[in-house]
DNA sequence: TTAGGGTTAG
């Protein structure tokens, strides 16, 4: 080699270098190295604007900024431009994108298939299907963005037609189509792909997890998990949100448990989920240093974390610890809101519910669907009844939620709880939809309990009709028989269970003193303290008597009197 | 340039 070439070449390798770093440092997330990296280069290339520019936007965030940078580029090329159309995509600006897909000078077909993930990720997808009519030119990239957009719109069935007349699939198509067909609950189908797929992925199986554990079957999904050969965070992530789901808290947090010992390191939405499980088991200790593990790694300042943190600390009894993470929450968004009332609904804090559901309306937010559940909730829990009905009433007038399913369920709850049968059924007639599993889950339990042999029958009908395999209607209509002294009829609800092979799991519940769990079975009367234990329960459930009869005094008159 | 997981009611 001439020896005068030399520097040259370092130059270049030095160029490269750096550029590597710029976007090696980007990806990390630290965008003030990768602007001190860009300043102190002594020559920069097209590659050096480039990987700058994406990390303006990408990782600071900063459209503005990314975009006086790209007018100062001293030159670009076919990669400047489709930069730059996808950070205004990124950032929600369709105008700004299209003018500069509209100046590009020499699109390629991922100039096209940026504009076509872009206008698919802001929902306009009939942008989209005009757009990728007129692609000069298509690659399994611009078939695979089609079919997961057309898929997540519900139109699953021209998703399906766009993969079968794809020219070519690489895993990616397979595993777009498959969690298309499990997001719209289609499960077979999404099974029979999944078999005829060539080579499976993580991500085709972590999206067969979650259509299992939709589906309730938990056991299948485990299996599919356990034989994923290479496991990354998503799919334990799916694994034990998808235990948690289903009410396997303890799974759930047992697989935690083994993911850190096989030494996957738990990302935000791990943590949310072993919280989603404290919350279920109502285990503080856990609960909290799940808190403190997140304050270590900065992750208290997530919404989403702290919204979970509010249920968390609620269903373990510590309402005020909830209160304080809802108020040091930078971001509150409408689940902050929705959760703290609830948080203040299941400790009967109805004052508080309702003053904070007042403060929301104030600062311009609005209610959804579950502020108003969880409002609702709050008037049942201490037994408001017409204030309910009122909220009930006006839903869909003051704030243009119509009433689904839940809300009958939760009103036909508080009316049966009162013991205003008639009222609640005449509720049940006017539901705009077909009967509703909830919605008779509620009545027959406060036919139970104000022991109703007539609805509670029609009630359990009902819900047996729905799902003949579950033990609970049949169950709740043999306790209602047997309050009620009808003997004969407990047996044949007996015999009927039997006939239909439908079996009682005992109820259970344990509780943790000193490092020591107790654990206690339904009709299991073997733990060394049980008369103690006994005597004190019937102590508190005398005294829970009492204030009951109390409070519905006080509301008879606080309602009496305005 | 395309795919998988996470928060709120009952």
């Amino acid at each position: 080699m001439h020896p005068a070439r030399a520097p040259a070449i370092v130059a270049s390798r030095l160029l490269v270098r750096d550029n590597q770093r710029i976007t090696a440092l980007a990806r990390a997330g630290d965008l003030a190295a990768a602007r001190r990296v860009f300043d102190a280069m002594p020559r920069r290339d097209v590659v050096s604007w480039n990987a700058l520019l994406t990390a303006l936007w990408r990782v600071g965030r900063d459209l503005p900024a990314a975009r006086r940078f790209f007018d100062d580029m001293p030159s670009r090329n076919v990669i400047s431009w489709n930069s730059v159309v996808a950070g205004c995509l990124a950032h929600g600006d369709l105008a700004a994108a299209s003018a500069y897909f509209a100046r590009t000078p020499r699109r390629n077909v991922a100039s096209w298939n940026a504009m076509l993930a872009g206008l698919v990720r802001l929902g306009c997808m009939n942008d989209a299907e005009r757009l990728f009519g007129e692609m000069p030119e298509r690659n399994v990239v611009s078939y695979t963005t089609m079919v997961d957009g057309l898929a997540r719109r519900g139109e699953v069935g021209r998703a399906r037609a766009v993969f079968d007349e794809m020219p070519e699939r690489n895993l990616v198509s397979w595993a777009a189509m498959i969690s298309g067909y499990v997001d719209n609950s289609m499960l077979d189908e999404a099974r029979k792909l999944f078999a005829a797929m060539p080579e499976k992925n993580v991500m085709a199986s972590t999206a067969m997890i979650t259509g299992y554990c939709k589906e309730g079957d938990v056991e299948s999904a485990r299996k599919l998990f356990d034989e994923i050969y290479v496991k990354d965070v998503i799919s334990w992530n799916a694994m034990i949100a998808g235990y948690v789901h289903n009410g396997y808290g303890e799974e759930a947090l047992k697989l935690h448990i083994i993911m850190l010992r096989e030494g996957t390191k738990p990302d935000h939405a791990t943590l949310i989920a072993t919280l989603t499980a404290c919350s279920a088991l109502a285990l503080l200790r856990q609960g909290r240093s799940t808190h403190a593990v997140a304050v270590k790694t900065m992750l208290e300042s997530s919404t989403c974390f702290c919204n979970a943190l509010i249920t968390m600390y609620s269903k373990c009894g510590d309402v005020s610890e909830s209160e304080l993470v809802f108020i040091n929450l930078k971001s509150q968004d409408i689940v902050s809101w929705n959760t703290m009332i609830a948080a203040y609904a299941q400790h009967g804090k109805y004052q508080k519910a309702i003053s904070l559901f007042h403060e929301m309306e104030t600062r311009g937010l609005i209610p959804n669907d579950i502020t108003i559940l969880s409002v609702l909730s709050a008037c049942g829990h201490v037994g408001r009844v017409d204030d309910s009905l009122k909220l009930f009433d006006l839903m869909s007038f003051k704030y243009a939620i119509y009433p689904g399913a839940e809300h009958y369920a939760c009103i036909i709850d508080i009316l049966g709880r009162a013991g205003q049968f008639e009222k609640a059924c005449s509720y049940i007639k006017d539901m705009p939809f077909e009967s509703e599993k909830n919605v008779w889950g509620a009545l027959l339990g406060a036919s139970k309990t104000h022991g109703n042999v007539q609805l509670g029958e029609l009630a359990a009908k009902m819900l047996v009709q729905s799902d003949s395999g579950s033990s609970g209607p049949y169950v709740m209509l043999s306790n209602i028989y047997a309050a009620a002294g009808m003997w004969g009829e407990v047996n044949r609800i007996r015999g009927q269970m039997k006939e239909k092979g439908v079996k009682k799991q005992p109820g259970y519940s344990w509780t943790e003193i000193a490092n020591r769990v107790h654990m206690f079975v339904g009709g299991d009367a073997s733990h060394p303290e049980m008369n103690k234990i006994i005597s004190e329960l019937r102590k508190i459930s005398f005294h829970m008597q009492m204030m009951a009869n109390e409070t519905h005094t006080m509301v008879a008159m606080s309602q009496e009197s305005g």
